[in-house]
DNA sequence: TTGGAATAGTTAAACGTTTAAGTTGTCCCG
DNA sequence: CGGGACAACTTAAACGTTTAACTATTCCAA
């Protein structure tokens, strides 16, 4: 580490290294030929500025702090990659960087958030898979530390966030179901405490009401957000006696819906004929499944970059516009749900 | 922002703030009197040591870069979440964080870590993709400055790397695909200046020469990391005149190897009985593959946990004991290629 | 001529730690 | 009783920047 400082440029040049600082960072006029020279005699030793001796002047540290919850073994996660890449990239265009940091439980994750802000680790949060009542949002907001959330808490919170209409698009996907000649939908709802699932869920019972179907009891399935769980749901929805049976499946996440089509093929039915299927995410899987899964895709790549711009307009004082922003998920029809149905029961 | 510094502290017990430092790091004797006060006063104030100053104090950043290369559009890349999650996890046991950046490119990759080695942005990297002649690896050894790459480069480059065995996990799959009865075994293939997927070639023809079998010209198809370009490959492979056609691929990547299921698919074969298929990596969703896909599974997380002890152990000068370290992928049987083939052409 | 303004540079403080070196004071041994 | 050893703290420098405040010079208008 040969680490040229300030002051070796400053001798070099045969100024003072406030003029060196003022040279560099442009930040107050200095004479052409005094300018030139120490031009050069940084470019000569390949001096750049310390950034933590800058920012410890600056009190701030360019960083925002990034962390998500690692799916469980052998279940995946089609968001992350491109979420942190999404605002890995727009926190790169203002010279920011991200600082990734995995939390397996809440807990963990609350101390892990409160020991950042305590020491200065990070100047901002993004927070994912933000629930009703969560800690992490309550705790950053009493301590009036800038974050932004990708996904919302309680309705009265006044905080920063983005998050998908999940129930216009599941509204959408069963709009979409009815014109295809479906009566008897199903939902693989998540568990009560996931306000994400208690959105889409919404999107359900609202596209069955608006379409004047009853919904069975026994239509909304609760499960986990797993392959499995979706699997063993489905099958349950099989064993239904036939006027019963529901003819579509709209899974919560592509997860899930994997586990629908195969439960239904293991079934002896022809997914896309027999059964129709959607599934939230549009994982890049889900184009190249058999039949292709008909899913809801996440605008991932513009939250990012908009929840990065919001909590940078925060850092710097300046008013965020939008402070709380509802995108749409654009439905993607594949074959999974492409053929019109004709009740056979 | 209270931001509460040691001086603050110090006043709070009426000592120094050296003395407050010495009771909080524990560096040397202070009286039980003394120390009881300075840790009360602490606790009262609710005290963290800034890490910027710290940093500054001890030329360190406790920061651990690491780049990926994101996925195009469609693909996807099973591996990337959870080597990121391993590679935190085991940093955060020794304190250190990881700052994520995504590089589209090569040459903007290059400037990147320039750039963050003469600001000194963090102690030390963790490369991926490495390759064949990297530059990265040439730039950062030229500099003396600490890192640790998953995968190779130069064979005779002295650094520190862990990569996957890809000849010996390559030449697994052949001779399971030989003990089930296949005697004409394609390869899809990487483009030649891939590293990786030269020396997963070399698995295969090693594998081959084994059983004493000689390959068709045509049976090694260069294709690039793609379904589509699997999907590609595959149906030349099926167009072949029926003695030289084969009865089993093995794909270089299971992104890869979905191109060949469905291009067999559409072809009218049924894999696992007409078609034989491996893949590259076990992502999540081999598993949910119809039928479930034969992969080789990378031990991401030792690789991960590994490469940081290397990488820390270099830091404090520690000697490393393994500087280049082959793991060997284990081979995950499924449907697949589960069936013992008996040639009917 | 004088003095206010503009220009061009320097000095030194500050950011918040850590730590080497220094200062007291006490104890104990020869 | 002198003085070395030790214990318990403090002082102040250092890490590498930025920047407010200061100095010195020149210029120009009143």
């Amino acid at each position: 580490m040969p680490s040229v400082t300030i002051r070796d440029v400053a001798r070099e040049a045969g100024v003072s290294t406030a003029t060196v600082s003022y040279v560099l960072n442009g930040s107050r006029r200095v004479g052409d030929e005094t300018r030139e020279r120490v031009r050069q005699a940084a470019l000569r030793l390949g001096y750049r500025a310390n950034i933590t001796a800058r920012n410890l002047q600056a009190s701030e540290t360019r960083l925002i702090g990034y962390s998500w919850r690692p799916s469980p073994a052998e279940q995946f996660n089609p968001i992350v990659d491109k979420f942190l890449q999404s605002i890995a990239e727009a926190a790169a265009r203002h010279d920011y960087r991200i600082l990734a940091f995995p939390s397996v439980d809440v807990h963990q994750e609350l101390s892990a958030y409160e020991e950042m802000m305590l020491i200065g680790q990070v100047d901002g949060f993004i927070l994912t898979n933000t629930n009703f009542d969560d800690e992490r949002v309550l705790a950053l907001v009493s301590n009036h530390f800038p974050f932004v959330s990708f996904g919302r808490a309680n309705p009265d919170w006044d905080f920063l966030w983005i998050d998908v209409d999940g129930t216009a698009g599941i509204l959408e996907a069963t709009r979409h179901l009815v014109a295809q000649g479906h009566r008897r939908i199903a939902f693989l709802a998540w568990p009560e405490k996931s306000q994400t699932g208690h959105y889409r869920l919404q999107g359900y019972l609202n596209g069955m009401e608006e379409a004047g179907l009853t919904v069975d009891s026994e239509w909304v399935q609760l499960a986990g957000n797993f392959y499995e769980e979706g699997y063993a749901a489905t099958q349950r929805l099989l064993a239904l006696p036939p006027g019963h049976r529901p003819s579509a499946v709209i899974a919560s996440s592509d997860l899930m819906a994997l586990g629908v089509l195969n439960a239904a093929w293991n079934a002896g039915l022809e997914v896309g004929q027999d059964l129709a299927v959607i599934g939230f995410d549009d994982a890049p899987i889900a184009r190249y499944m058999r039949p292709a899964l008909t899913s809801l895709a996440q605008p991932v790549n513009r939250i990012g970059e908009q929840l990065v711009s919001m909590l940078i307009d925060e850092l710097n004082g300046q008013p965020v516009e939008e402070r709380q922003v509802l995108m749409q998920p654009t439905l993607v029809v594949r074959a999974s749900s492409a053929t019109r149905y004709s009740d056979r029961s």
